[in-house]
DNA sequence: ATTTTTTATTAAGTCTGTGTTAACCAGAAA
DNA sequence: TTTCTGGTTAACACAGACTTAATAAAAAAT
């Protein structure tokens, strides 16, 4: 079992608030990022992949929600969880932050224990994600050298095809439902027509030689050697 | 076809409160269980296990906090979501209602449409509750993996087979009525005909090969090995 | 025993989803 | 700039899943 600290990014203009909450995240446990801007923030989220974004609203450079909006756009943060901490609590912005993705919206002024209680409890549903080799029998697939290899032969897949046969590798057998794919592999927010999965899902098995992805008609894919 | 909609249980006292949550929530897809007090909550929670139960703290019979506990004090509520919702929003209490586990805590008055983006926020980094096999003698049904086998061979099943079958075999010995398999199977705004059922039927008992279902005239269909 | 109701069976038709090819577009590389 | 590569969409053929209708059989009711 994984045991590396959780890493949580702060980003927030006011020197004092970041002092007080980094201190108190980092007494319980967790790592802790900062940024004192917008851009600052996108710069530090992608040097150190935190698990979790705090975002100011009222920002230089970027405003909170450009962040989340930037962050979100990439498929590297699908999964990250981002947290609005700010002074804005008017409803509207308030349903625009939980539109552009986040997790939660948290008040300012908040006590320092209600916060960490709510960071507490965004981790508390996410698990640890594990980027590990995949090894099934001859078929080799490490995603951090974005690497597949086959029966000795390396393959070499574009972008989506490695993702999507790492998704599906990545439990055997178990099907995975359009609906699982598209939201796995590109992401919530895009819109791409159903037969742009049919099409990645040939090339791999073109580039394999094999066919170890089954169709299950209406439901979804299998991957199974 | 997606799966089945996510289930909220939500207890308060007050019905019209009850009323605006349960209208927004349904209008978002979710079906909405409802608890007029503490003990009434518990008892739901048991029968329907939802996926979130969202929680007034004074409630009569048993308040929120209370009803909180005694659900994460049962293992089968270990996963499911909890949701505060209530007037006291005083430090000492929103700390107390975390540290019983509590996912959230939000503070009345709060705006439906902020409420149900929380409870979109809640659910996205919850994956929806696996399906479990079920195994009765030599028969295995994986919903996961969209696998059926039987004395060893696989068996292939078309979507809806699969659906029915599973259905059935679900509670082996109950009888489900028609109109139960037609709701669960195809859902409750599509209309097919009767005989669409039988011959469904017809192709499962072809295809396991031995005649494990039983018809009951009149009523319905029951699964028996 | 006869009629009525309900289910089983089969065949046929419709329709949805998939595989495939080709074309198009955007961005990277040359 | 052109060229190349990857990603997406459109179009279409095809398989098979799903439904219906028609008929036969079985059970229940009269």
């Amino acid at each position: 079992m994984d045991t590396r600290p959780r890493k949580v990014l702060i980003a927030d203009d006011e020197p004092d608030i970041i002092e007080i909450l980094k201190y108190n995240l980092e007494k319980e446990g967790y790592q802790v990022i900062t940024a004192k801007n917008g851009d600052e923030a996108l710069d530090r989220a992608k040097q150190v992949q935190p698990d979790l974004v705090v975002l100011d609203m009222m920002m230089p450079k970027k405003n909170g929600m450009e962040v989340c909006e930037l962050l979100r756009a990439q498929p590297a943060f699908k999964d990250t969880l981002i947290m609005f901490l700010t002074a804005l609590s008017d409803e509207a912005t308030q349903l625009k932050g939980f539109s552009t993705g986040a997790d939660d919206y948290v008040s300012k002024p908040v006590s320092t224990g209600v916060f960490v209680s709510k960071v507490n409890a965004l981790f508390r549903r996410v698990k640890k994600p594990a980027n590990h080799i995949i090894t099934l029998d001859s078929l080799v697939i490490d995603p951090e050298k974005f690497l597949v290899s086959f029966e000795g032969r390396e393959i070499i897949l574009a972008k989506k095809e490695f993702e999507l046969l790492y998704l599906l590798a990545s439990k055997p057998g178990r099907v995975f439902l359009r609906n699982e794919i598209l939201s796995q592999v590109w992401g919530n927010d895009v819109i791409v027509g159903d037969r742009t999965i049919d099409v990645h899902i040939r090339k791999i098995r073109q580039k394999l030689g094999v066919d170890c992805i089954t169709t299950v008609k209406g439901v979804g894919y299998k991957f199974e050697l």
